[in-house]
DNA sequence: TTACAAAGTGTTATATTATAACAATTTAAC
DNA sequence: GTTAAATTGTTATAATATAACACTTTGTAA
């Protein structure tokens, strides 16, 4: 487990402490007052962080959070949720659903080493509010 | 099963006949000739197609290929794989996986509605071209 | 401990993906 | 036929992401 570099752990202190995933542009606007001051700079820390498991993106909303599983280091099985109505975005951290992915073997033949899985619907606190 | 309008007619017909997820601004050059000249015209037929479930986005490649599974017209169950060598992609229609992930629970008692899972690996070919 | 490679940084420019806003037209339902 | 809903056309712009190049820092191994 490597050290982070100062970008990658301005921008990854940033997501960390976030409550809801972050966007790019909005990653920027807030670390421009520790001097990162490009897109570019931003991504490249990103892409990092992804690489080595420390943030996913969630590729339905362009944003990315910290990974809250201890044992994904390096980010082959990744789920979440999300809410439709509030955004909220949990990563889901289920033995099962992992081991029942990670073996899954279709009929194509293909050898997969990496899933990514969003499920959408309404979390608790939204299902409540409509009723 | 209402039937397409024309721009949406034009743009389903060039993504069902292609063999590899098509981006949004290759539709675009591809239907000019019909036609279709603005971004958004495209942008606007691929929401309706996609909500009506003709065709799929593929998140992480920001593509979109037809469906072919006859049995999703409301595509609420979508899963794929994609080669990360030569970027194929592939409709899953497995019944066991659609059941399993149909009626996954999570602990946080969300009640999830749809969900998107994508695979990434090897297809067989560049399997045996790596060899 | 220096020299070398790998990783990271800074910067400008630009490519790619997607939506806002508004007016006109077509389609479907009554 | 009238009207509401959906679709189209258009211009402009927002949002997301990468290319290319020069320079600096860091780790490592001679």
């Amino acid at each position: 487990m490597q050290n982070l570099s100062k970008n990658q752990q301005i921008i990854f202190d940033l997501i960390d402490k976030s409550p809801e995933p972050l966007k790019a542009y909005s990653i920027l606007f807030n670390v421009q007052k520790k001097g990162i001051k490009a897109p570019l700079q931003v991504y490249r820390a990103l892409d990092k962080l992804v690489e080595i498991g420390k943030i996913h993106k969630i590729e339905s909303r362009n944003a990315f959070i910290a990974c809250q599983n201890s044992s994904c280091q390096i980010s082959k099985a990744t789920a979440f949720s999300i809410c439709e109505s509030c955004e909220k975005v949990t990563e889901i951290n289920n033995s099962n659903l992992s081991k029942y992915l990670t073996s899954f073997k279709d009929k194509n033949g293909m050898k997969y080493n990496k899933y990514n899985l969003e499920f959408f619907g309404l979390c608790k606190k939204c299902i409540s509010k409509k009723s």
